[in-house]
DNA sequence: GGCAATCCGACCATCCTGGTAGGATATGAG
DNA sequence: CTCATATCCTACCAGGATGGTCGGATTGCC
């Protein structure tokens, strides 16, 4: 399993935002309920989109969530980089920029093959992530629904 | 982190053993030195390797292990998957062919709105891995130590 | 005021990961 | 034959991440 549990309900949560209109925010208890997720975990999860500048939220009675942009305009690496935290197929990717731990042959720096090969690897998922835009999800969720209905 | 270090460890012996000449065993013990990696993992991790036919091995004194087959018809994507198991992004997509557990919305199947994103990042993964083989690896590490030496 | 909601931090059980330990087995060298 | 060297196999274990719960503080509509 190449991604958490966060990065699926995190996901979910995007695309029923989506699904509905921005005018009035939706409760995170009715995202609960439609996908079956618990609500206080829900919390954690949404905290970070909202960190991250990709839903808006109001508190109080009728309070709830929604997108900060139409869903056209938000990548899904985005939402699955606040999710998960870096995409690193790799350790040694994580502090590249930060600390200094590295993998364990930093002392071999250049040397290092398997680089080449996790560069490939996190571009190939990079670029998945940033072809693909929430509204394609939203649309497709729409879709599938209503040949489920037919 | 995406892969775990079975991963880089079991790819780093790879590229190790595709440096040396297929004529005579490597034994684990030179690739533990040279990589500065615990002799006991490493069996663990070269286990997986044998299982899956990516190298052969000799027992007693003189023995070791060699590739299989030359480098340059040994796809990444093999060894990752040896090492790894199965390339899924997400839970539901490992036990698709075998049990019944799935994503915890099986029940909408069709609905699932996020398999199709998780599909499109397995995809840009496993092309990626499709596309490298062992003799780039090798070939980018003689390279790079050359360029250190001189 | 009361209810519905977001927010926040602490806590916790369980699983996975990386690694160790110990021994059984095979085999070439002397 | 024996010894050193090596693969092979299984069990075990400590620590951290994961997935989730709980309790409460705060906010704001009715």
């Amino acid at each position: 399993m190449i991604f958490s549990s966060k990065a699926e309900y995190g996901v979910r949560l995007m695309v029923e935002l989506g699904r509905q209109s921005p005018e009035q925010p939706t409760s995170l208890k009715a995202i609960a309920d439609a996908e079956g997720l618990p609500l206080a975990y829900l919390e954690q999860v949404v905290a970070r989109l909202r960190k991250a500048g990709l839903v808006m939220s109001a508190r109080g009675a009728h309070g709830g969530y929604w997108l900060a942009r139409p869903a056209e305009e938000i990548a899904m690496v985005d939402v699955v980089q606040a999710l998960e935290g870096a995409i690193a197929p790799m350790e040694c990717f994580v502090h590249d920029h930060t600390e200094r731990v590295l993998c364990s042959h930093e002392a071999d720096a250049g040397r290092c093959a398997t680089k080449l090969l996790w560069m490939r690897v996190q571009g190939g998922i990079i670029r998945s992530l940033q072809t693909t835009t929430l509204a394609e999800l939203v649309e497709f969720s729409r879709r599938t629904e209503l040949a489920q209905t037919a």
